[in-house]
DNA sequence: CTGCCTGCAAATCTTTTGCATCCCC
DNA sequence: GGGGATGCAAAAGATTTGCAGGCAG
C-alpha cells in the first residue's frame, strides 16, 4: 500500500488557479503562458504532469477538443457549446432530461458513470460573418 | 473556380471500405493495417489523406476519443457509449429527446449544427471483472 | 533528511507535408 | 498527356518520460 503524500509546491498552486481563474478552457500550452507570468522558469513538462495530477484527483476535468486537451476547474456536470469557425467554447447549464437512452442503458447492465453533451455549430458573431460574405 | 475531379483510385476505396466493413470505429493506424493486407505498400500518408478526403465529402464521419481519432461510415446521427476500462465503442440510436439545452441556444442566436453525446462508463463485462476485484 | 517534484531535454505518438514519381481519366 | 494521387521520409504538434538536482514536510 503506497502512502503518497502530495506536496503543495508553487507551481502546483499557480497551475491550478490559472485553470481555476480563466473561462476559456485553457490547453496545458495556455495554462503554461499563464503561469510562466509568476513563475518564468516553470517547464511545460511541469505543467502537463500537474495537470494530469490535478484532474486524476478530481480537481479538474479535462475536455478533449479536436487536437488538444482543454482544462476546467468547473466541477459541477454541464454541457457545452463549439464554435466550430472561431473554436469559442460555451458552458450550458445541464439540460435537465433525463435521456432515455441513459436508462435503457442501464437496463441493459451498462454502468453509466458520465455523460458528454457537446453542440456543434456557429456563435452569434460567426454566424453574423458568415452571412455576409454570401 | 478550381474544377477538382476526383479520381477512383485502388487505395482510396480500400480505405472506405476499410473504415464502412468494420464495426470498432478504427483509427487511421487500423485502417492501414487491414488495407496493407491488400495493398501492402500503401502508406500511412495516403491513409490520412484519403481518410480526411472521405470526411470533407460527407462519406465518412470523424470522432476525437482521447489522443486518436476513430472514423465511422455509418451517417446516420446516432450517439455513442465508451467503456473507460476497455474503450470499447457502442453506437446508440439517437435519443428521440428534443433537448431543452438546443432550444435556448437556438432562440439566442447560435447556429447549432450537431450535437454529440456520448455516455461514459463501463460495459458489462468490465463492470463484471470491477466487482470481482473488490 | 527523505523522497516527491522540478527543469531540461530527449523520446513518443499521431498526424501532416514536401517532393519526385505514378497512373487515372 | 496532364494533373490529381501515391510512397517515402522528414517535419510538426502535443504529450510523456528519464534523470540529476531541488525543496517541502
Amino acid at each position: 500500500m503506497a502512502l503518497l503524500l502530495r506536496r503543495d509546491t508553487r507551481q502546483r498552486r499557480l497551475i491550478y488557479a490559472a485553470v481555476a481563474s480563466s473561462r476559456a478552457h485553457p490547453t496545458a500550452e495556455a495554462v503554461h503562458q499563464q503561469v510562466r507570468r509568476q513563475l518564468p522558469r516553470v517547464s511545460l513538462g511541469t505543467v502537463y504532469r500537474n495537470l494530469q495530477l490535478l484532474v486524476t484527483e478530481g480537481r479538474l476535468r479535462a475536455w478533449t477538443r479536436g487536437r488538444s486537451v482543454r482544462f476546467d476547474a468547473d466541477l459541477a456536470a454541464h454541457d457545452h457549446f463549439v464554435c466550430e469557425s472561431c473554436g469559442l467554447l460555451v458552458d450550458l447549464e445541464r439540460a435537465p432530461e433525463a435521456l432515455s437512452t441513459e436508462k435503457k442503458l442501464k437496463a441493459r447492465g451498462y454502468v453509466v458513470k458520465e455523460r458528454v453533451l457537446e453542440f456543434v455549430g456557429l456563435c452569434r458573431k460567426c454566424r453574423r460573418r458568415s452571412v455576409k460574405k454570401v
